[in-house]
DNA sequence: AAAAAAG
């Protein structure tokens, strides 16, 4: 009914907004694309660098030519600026206001997405968005949503009546937006929040680690048409019938980050989510569901949740090239991981440096990836270190503010992190894939990628912190060569350039000793790091060694640079003792070099012979020596007592690959009897990905 | 031992 309402109230405009470039309607049971206009001339210009993508898109136009007549759109049918929409009669004055004036967020042409979506919402047609990061898909569902809102006759606009109190019901929720992590929910509610002023409209956020009876009195008090929140806490708040807060006439649910939320961790949450919601046939409901790639997950989703006749709209443009194809990226390829902090000091003084010669070179603003959460923590706090210091000679990059991010840090902590990050012109965040995804900091320069990320999605999706809103960055990512092969296979097809020569810190062997200089990077990131306490940096290491594991190739050389990161990377005496556990469940119990803490575990089962395998063969690598050479241990390690089991006539060792096989298939999981094979997903429509 | 997200 609402639907209805909304549609006639805005038909007459309709035509006034025409796509731009590939508007690409998808027919659910045919499976087939139908182009619906050609290309522009930019468009095509964009895919020089990617033949296959542009012979599709050529043959796409030329159909589309074939069947219409029609060659291009002329550019005075299209709205582009914010301020038509409201001269058409498609947006009111106060939501356009608020999005141009130059005190307000000063916005004047729409984007891509904006223009080719922003017209189909109004519609309230269900609309499935596939655009790059970066490209302002936020306004895009918030402008058409909060105008279906003031459309709807039923929407009493309500005023402030002192003490916060507006009269507003939280029991009335008109539109829900998901989002797949709490600081991007909470940039979102605030972007909502100034395109919301004066209209009337109430904004409000549900996350996790807030409180949340303070939440729930405040939706109580204010009231709520708008809510943005993540999957958890929603579910909390609509499944409790005594929060006060619902959404009866739930006209608009809008899925941020699609793909990340229907993945594995998250598509059961979402489901029992939306059977929280009146049923979409009793009450008119629009569903927008926004991504940067289009994987198998979310057409499954699309299918189930939305209209037939939802639309497809997938935006490419010339200035809206995919991140990955425009920003210069390098990888460097380090002696170990104990250089990798000593390299990105240097890539940050000698940045410094060049800018303050060069006007023309933004502040540096850095966001510098890790795997693990205590592994962001730890670089945070060796680069905080260098910053306090009180001698002058240790503070290599002045005052630069070091901010970390991360889920083990409380909520209140997190959001002052990415608000202060947000702000700064010159610093570093130090961050976990908590930003990865959708985050908006003004002006950064560098994404850095320690190891390789845990998919090609994160890799693109994090480069998409840089190079926003038409400004320039770069990427970076710094590696060891027992991860060579599963970068190539990973990130395969993305233009980065390896860089052998920029930092000769990166290829310097730490197990020489540090010679001379105290001002050099390799010494002064030596030193902070020494200033940490012992146990943080063990924590960190083991967490470091569990995501190493599965993107190394070879799990000896893995343990071998390992080792040696955490005499020379760390400054820990002796590499740390591992649980045989763990060990076990990394998949390299039968390491040599690995540190194990206690009594083996005995793997053997009663099918295989227990010729002294197992206890202790792997102790004792970690003496007196330790300090180097590990991987050199393990030849002399052949001649001692414990080891029986792996000499010459043992069961196992004329055929080491069998061997070594048998072990990765019991230890990891993949293919043993005890796992069910898991087959890599590929994506369905991740053209650039 | 490995992001995120409900306590």
């Amino acid at each position: 009914m609402f639907g209805a309402v909304r549609r006639f109230g805005t038909a007459h405009a309709l035509r006034a907004v025409v796509p731009r470039s590939t508007h690409v309607r998808w027919t659910p049971q045919l499976f087939k694309w139908q182009p619906s206009s050609t290309l522009s001339p930019g468009l095509v210009r964009s895919f020089q660098t990617f033949p296959a993508l542009r012979e599709a898109t050529a043959a796409a136009a030329a159909e589309a030519e074939a069947e219409t007549g029609v060659k291009e759109t002329s550019e005075q049918e299209i709205i582009t600026e914010f301020a038509d929409l409201q001269t058409s009669g498609l947006i009111s004055p106060s939501l356009i206001r608020n999005i141009t004036h130059p005190s307000r967020m000063g916005l004047k042409t729409m984007t891509d997405v904006q223009s080719q979506t922003i017209n189909q919402m109004l519609q309230g047609v269900d609309v499935l968005a596939q655009a790059k990061t970066g490209t302002g898909k936020t306004l895009a569902f918030l402008i058409p949503t909060m105008q279906n809102i003031l459309n709807d006759p039923t929407f009493v606009q309500t005023r402030k009546t002192g003490r916060g109190r507006t009269g507003a019901s939280c029991a009335d929720i008109r539109a829900l937006i998901i989002s797949p992590t709490r600081e991007l929910a909470e940039q979102i509610a605030a972007e909502a929040m100034k395109v919301a002023a004066n209209t009337g409209l109430i904004v409000q956020t549900a996350v996790g680690g807030t409180q949340k009876s303070f939440g729930l009195k405040k939706m109580q008090r204010e009231g709520c048409h708008l809510l943005v929140g993540t999957p958890g806490r929603l579910k909390d708040i609509f499944s409790d019938p005594r929060s006060g807060v619902a959404a009866p006439g739930l006209n608009t649910l809008i899925l941020d980050e699609a793909d990340r939320l229907l993945d594995d961790g998250f598509s059961q949450e979402i489901r029992e989510l939306q059977d929280l919601f009146p049923d979409p046939y009793k009450v008119d409901r629009q569903t927008l569901m926004l991504s940067a790639t289009v994987p198998r997950e979310v057409m499954r989703m699309v299918d189930r949740t939305m209209k037939p006749d939802y639309k497809f709209v997938k935006t490419i443009r010339e200035d809206e090239a995919p991140t990955h194809m425009r920003v210069p990226q390098k990888a460097v390829f380090m002696q170990g991981y104990e250089n990798i902090l000593p390299t990105i000091l240097d890539l940050a003084k000698e940045y410094k440096a060049r800018q303050s010669e060069d006007p023309s070179l933004r502040p540096f603003k850095a966001i510098i990836y890790a795997n693990a959460t205590s592994e962001v923590s730890l670089y945070s706090s060796v680069f905080e270190e260098l910053r306090v210091s009180p001698e002058d000679r240790r503070r290599p990059l002045g005052r630069m503010a070091m901010i970390e991010i991360h889920s083990r840090l409380t909520q209140a902590g997190r959001t002052a992190a990415a608000n202060n990050f947000r702000r700064a012109t010159e610093a570093i965040l130090f961050s976990s894939d908590v930003t990865a995804r959708g985050m908006d900091f003004p002006d950064v320069t560098h994404v850095l990628q320690v190891g390789v990320p845990r998919d090609r999605v994160t890799y693109v999706h994090r480069l998409g912190r840089t190079a926003r809103a038409n400004k320039t960055g770069e990427g970076w990512i710094f590696l060891t060569e027992g991860e060579r092969q599963h970068y190539h296979k990973l990130l395969n097809g993305i233009p980065i350039e390896e860089d052998r020569t920029s930092f000769p810190v990166a290829s310097y062997d730490m197990t020489e000793g540090l010679s001379g200089e105290p001002d050099s990077s390799l010494a002064q990131a030596t030193r902070a790091m020494a200033m940490l306490p012992p146990a943080t940096r063990e924590t960190a290491w083991k967490s470091q060694f569990g995501t190493l594991i599965p993107t190394h190739g070879d799990r000896r050389a893995c343990v071998a640079a390992m080792n040696r990161n955490a005499v020379h990377g760390y400054c820990l005496p002796e590499p740390p003792a591992i649980s045989a556990r763990v060990a076990q469940n990394l998949g390299i119990s039968r390491v040599r070099d690995l540190n194990v803490e206690g009594p083996r575990r005995n793997f053997d089962d009663d099918r295989r012979p227990r010729s002294g395998f197992g206890r202790d063969s792997n102790r004792g690598g970690f003496g007196r020596d330790s300090g180097r050479g590990f991987s050199r241990n393990s030849d002399r390690g052949s001649d001692r007592g414990s080891d029986r089991g792996r000499r010459p006539g043992g069961f196992n060792d004329r055929s080491p690959r069998g061997r070594y096989n048998n072990f990765v298939d019991r230890d990891s999981g993949f293919g043993g009897r005890s796992r069910e094979f898991k087959p890599t997903r590929r994506s369905t429509f991740d053209d650039d990905f």
